[in-house]
This record gives C-alpha cells, structure tokens and sequence, in this order.
RNA sequence: GGCCCCGUAGCUCAGCUGGAUAGAGCAGCGGACUUCUAAUCCGCAGGUCGUAGGUUCGAGUCCUACCGGGGUCACCA
C-alpha cells in the first residue's frame, strides 16, 4: 500500500545481492547504512516519481563516488524493470536515483483506496503494542479554558492516530483530587452555600475561587443539606463539600470533553492511590528504597537569587538525577504528605503495572521542568523497562477582528472551552489546534477561523470533500445512480492526464504522512497534507474549466466518467479519512 | 543565573529527522466566472533560513558559543 516503502523493500535486496557489495567483507558490509535507503517522494514533481539516497549512502563505506555508485544501482533497477514496474531511471545532482514508475501503478493506487476505504493509510506498525496517553488531566477546580484545549485536542487525536497505525491504546486523565487545591475548591463551594441559603457574602476573599460557576454547585448544596451544614465543624462539612464539589467539576469537565468530542477510557484519581488503606505512594517509596533511590537529604540552593523565605533542609528525596535530572526532587513536604510529583510516580507506577511499557503524556508548555524529572522516575520505577515521552502544548493566543482578547484570571472571567466550541463549532476548533506544531505558539482569531475562504484550512479542506460530493450528485443527475456503483471494478488505466496523476501520486502518499505523524507523535502533519490534498484536488477541478475535456463528468462517455469519478472517490475516502484522524466531521455540504 | 521551547518571504507558518534550485497561504501585482458551487484556480514578485564558528561529499535540519522572544526554576498546584 506504501508505495515508497515497497519499492525501497525490493530494492534494497537487489543492491545486496549486487557485486556492488562483493568486495567487502562482512564487517564493512554491517557497517552500510543500508537501514537508511529511503525511496522518497522527490521535492520537485519533473524529477520523477520517487528518488533514491542509496547511492549517496553508500559511497562512504564503498569508497566510490556518489555518481558511480548510482551508475551501478540506476543499470541493476533498469535490468529489473519489470519486477520493479520501473519505466525510467535517471541520474541527477550529487548522486540521486530518479525513477519514473509505470502509470499503472499510481492508477493501481485508486483502486487500491476504493477497496481498503478508510483503512488505506492503516498500518501495522505499533504492532498491538500497548501505549497508554494521558492528555487534559486538567485539575477538578472549575470548567476548563481556552488553554486546556490544545492539550486536550493534541491528546486526543494523537491517541486516534497510534490506535490507527496499530497500537493498543488507552486514553486517559489523571484527576488531581487529593491536594490542597480542592480543599480550597471545597471551601469556596462552601461560601456559595453560604449565599444560596440567603447569606449576603461579599467579595470572594483572596485564594479562593472567584468563578460564579460554583453558584450552582452552592444551591445544589443548599437543596441536599438545607442549612445542616451551617452547624458542623469545618473537618465535619469539609469532605462532604469537597466529595459533592469533585463530582459536580468533573461533570463541568466532562460536558466540556464532549462538546469537543474528546474521550478517555480511563479517569484516574489521585486519591485512589492512596485509599481503602492501601498506600500505593509509600509502596512506591519503598520500592525505590530498596533499589537505593531514595534518601534524606538537603538540596543545593537554586542558582541566581533565592526565594525570600528559603531554608536549608532535610528531605525525602528521589535520586532522579541518576537518570538524567539536574537536581534530586523532594517526595514529601516538611508536613510529612506526599508532594504531587511523589503521586504522580506513583501513578506512573501503576500506569507500569498495568502493562505500558510505552506512556505519552499531553503537557501544557508550562510544566516543561518536569521533563526530566518526570521521565527519570519512568525510567526508575521500570527498572529501565518503560519510555515516557511529555509532549508539550504551546500557549494559545486569542485575537478577535485582529486584536488580541484580554482575559483576566482573577475575576475568573477565562475565556472558557465551552465559550470558544460554542461560538465558532467544534470541527473549527479542532482542525485549528492541530494545523500548528504543537511546541510553536498558536494564534487564534474568533473572526479569521470562521471566514469561508481559501485563507482558512478547515474550510478549504471541507470545501474540497464537499465537492467530491456534489460531483457525485452531479453525475447521477447526467446519468443514472448506477454511473457511480462498484466504481471499485472500473478500468483506471484510461485516465492519462499528467493532473490525474498529479492527484494519484498525492493519494499514494497518505499512507507514509499517517506513519511519519505517528512515528513524531505530529498529527498536525495530518492537517497539512489533507490541505495539500485538498490544493491538488481544487487544481485540478479548475483545469476542467480551460479544458473542457478534463472535467470529470462527460456525458457522452460513461467509462471515462467512471473512470474519472473513481480517482474523485478515492480523493473524497482520503479527506475522510484524514479528517477522521483529526476528529473533524466531513461535511457533505457546506451551505 | 540554570533548564526547556521558539527564531525560515512584509505577515502567519510548513519543511517528510542530513540531501537536488528552501516551500505554502495571506497581503501586493496580472489573469480565468452564461461553472461539474469563482467559497475556486493560474501566473508574477518576494529569502545572507537570528549571528558566528564546527562536524562531512552535502546543514534550515546535527554540535558549540552568542543575540532576540516566551516559559519555568526547594516543600507550589
């Protein structure tokens, strides 16, 4: 289905069987990157239909020039030509291979998609290795914003692409609900209480959450305990808040993940790690202990000025930098509880337990200091069995009309999730997340994502499926339903125009853009190549205009038009396809 | 000060992990609509890839140092 990589895969026997290699000995002949011979798309369309880097690879460690060498393998694929289905091979520049396939296998590219549907692109290469990402996790304290969805986005479709490419993936959200922070959250739901029982409250005091989201949550409160909770000891209302509080947030949350059609197979909580008794925290401790990683002792002062309030202490430490870090990190707190990257081994921990050798996690940009840290302890608690890779999301900036929105944090006034899917649709939000590298800034303009030109992506692309559709209304319209039925059996070796096959050779590269996006954990990838498909299927659409004879549909010719209509259903299983892997609804039509 | 990201056309960004003459879109200029929806397309113009060294057949890509922008920096969440 790879069409590069096939022909890198029956070339490369050739090469070895060749006298190229026959004066070396098996030490020099290990020693060829022979691993790195790619077949690749060439940059620049008239150079033919892929390129080699075998010549220039191997002309180190056979001690012979780039252009000899590529003598040599250009005369053993043209002897092979027909095993290969080579038309033409051609030498250029330092040493490059250029080869000419034969049409029919770009044209056996069409049928290729119609027959596989939405698993052309679909390959075996996690081969049902589990992998476990872990995206949001954002804290239990309020809806989410604006910020939390890049993450939230990046994870999720990131977790599509690895289930694509054939691993056995689990999504999932650690949900921080033993901190401190969600005593405060328990407190300000507290004061909400407070006022739906008719208590005048005043300004929210300073720590305490602001956001009037917990009005809600306060007359829920009212509703269930009347004013029972008035009369308890703060340790008495506290849980019973704080339980009420967690499970109305996480509600919030989760109908914000649905708005953006975002899922999770597995929510973890914080607090699980440590209840019913069972300290899965100090079970961790211990276990590092006894491998000794852990120790009590006191830290170096940071470097540059010292926080006002330092003091030289003793600690419970992690020896992280043993696998890389640059300091050793504190496991409790001077009140003897458990610091949140203690827990947060300790979920990574049973994350290893539960058999991921492989874990990936969704990270905004500003936790990049737990990089190291984080992806020690991994490596620590697998005794060097598991990977962690952090992927981190760059900030989002909001513009309207051009001008930047202002948001204020502390009156809680954030420019939510919900605000931004409801106002501009959740295939928007999603195709715009993801049509950035996920480490660069991302700008994000209300007005700009919305407008319905070529200036927008997520536009651009949906407009060129809609249009495979409206061909094939168009076409039923001039024939019958039948012009358009088990298009998969049609005769494609009739479609000889050089923008057919431009558009063939663009399909037949899905399938190494899905491998390489999973490959770098990069689904925007995805978004660019569907918005060069897009450009090659719009071009060639527009050809139909100055040359009459290119348009799809021709009613005077009814195997031609199947023809034609078979290359534009591949085309439209494609951006399906792609969207899909995204999360981005194919639309039909765009009025 | 340490660490981590970013720096590519006037603007917003790609660049297939080291390959050929560095690519798109927008903005600018010039063209194509009694249409298979012109919500599109074609052409022109636009660059010392932050700077300086290094590695090698070959560097936007890798290494080092610097410059500029952002983030982060004991027990925080």
């Amino acid at each position: 289905m790879n069409i590069y990589a096939d022909f890198a895969e029956k070339m490369l026997p050739l090469i070895k069987g060749s006298d190229l290699l026959s004066d070396l000995d098996a030490d020099a002949q290990a020693a060829l990157p022979l691993d790195r011979i790619v077949a690749e798309p060439p940059r620049d369309a008239t150079h033919g239909d892929l390129a080699t880097n075998a010549a220039l690879l191997l002309a180190k460690g056979l001690r012979r020039k780039p252009r000899d060498i590529a003598e040599a393998i250009a005369k053993l694929l043209t002897e092979h030509a027909d095993a290969l289905q080579v038309q033409s091979v051609s030498i250029a520049g330092p040493g490059f291979i250029n080869i000419t396939l034969q049409p029919a296998v770009w044209q056996s590219i069409v049928q290729d998609v119609l027959t596989n549907g939405m698993d052309f692109g679909r390959t075996d290469l996690g081969q049902g290795e589990k992998i476990n990402v872990e995206y949001v996790s954002a804290n239990p304290t309020g809806p989410m914003h604006v910020g939390h969805c890049r993450g939230a986005v990046f994870g999720d479709a990131l977790a599509t692409l690895l289930s694509y490419v054939g691993y056995d993936v689990t999504r999932e959200y650690y949900i921080n609900d033993a901190g401190a922070q969600v005593d405060v959250l328990a407190q300000s739901a507290y004061l909400r209480y407070r006022e739906a029982l008719g208590e005048a409250i005043g300004a929210i005091p300073q720590g305490l959450y602001p956001g009037e989201y917990l009005k809600a949550l306060g007359a829920q409160l009212a509703d269930q305990y009347g004013s029972a909770l008035l009369e308890m000891d703060e340790v008495e209302w506290l849980p019973l808040v704080k339980e009420a509080a967690i499970s109305a947030m996480l509600e919030l949350i989760r109908s914000d993940l649905d708005k953006l059609g975002v899922v999770h197979d597995v929510f973890f909580s914080e607090r699980s790690l440590t209840a019913d008794g069972d300290d899965r925290v100090a079970e961790m401790i211990a276990d590092l202990s006894k491998r000794d990683l852990i120790y009590v002792g006191t830290l170096p002062p940071p470097k540059g000025k010292l926080p006002d309030d330092w003091e030289d202490r003793e600690q419970t430490l992690f020896r992280s930098t043993r696998y890389g870090d640059d300091v050793d990190r504190a496991l409790l707190k001077s009140d003897g509880s458990y610091t949140y990257f203690a827990s947060d081994i300790a979920y990574h921990f049973d994350k290893y337990k539960r058999g991921f050798n492989r874990m990936v996690d969704v990270l905004g940009a500003d936790h990049q200091g737990y990089l190291k840290r984080m992806t020690a302890a991994v490596t620590a608690i697998s005794s060097e069995n598991a990977s962690l890779d952090i992927r981190f999301c760059q900030l989002v900036n909001l513009f309207r009309d051009g001008q930047p929105v202002k948001m204020s944090k502390r009156s809680g006034n954030l420019v939510t999730l919900a605000d931004v899917v409801d106002e501009v649709g959740r295939d928007v939000t999603r195709f715009i997340m993801l049509y950035r590298k996920n480490d660069a800034t991302l700008d994000f303009d209300f007005t700009k994502v919305l407008e319905q030109s070529k200036d927008n992506p997520v536009f651009y692309v949906q407009y060129a499926h809609a249009r495979t559709h409206s061909t094939f209304a168009q076409a039923i319209e001039v024939f019958d339903e039948k012009i358009v039925s088990d298009l998969e059996k049609v005769d494609i070796s009739i479609l000889d125009d050089a923008s057919e096959f431009a558009l063939m050779r663009k399909l037949a590269e899905y399938p190494r853009i899905v491998e390489a996006a999973a490959n770098f954990y990069e689904p925007h990838r995805i978004a660019f190549y569907l918005n060069d498909l897009a450009s090659a299927f719009h071009g060639h659409w527009n050809k139909g205009k100055d040359l009459p004879q290119l348009r799809f549909i021709k009613d005077d010719n009814e195997k031609l038009t199947r023809a034609r209509l078979a290359l534009v259903l591949a085309v439209q299983i494609v951006l399906r396809s792609g969207l899909g892997l995204l999360g981005v609804d194919a639309r039909e039509e765009l009025r």
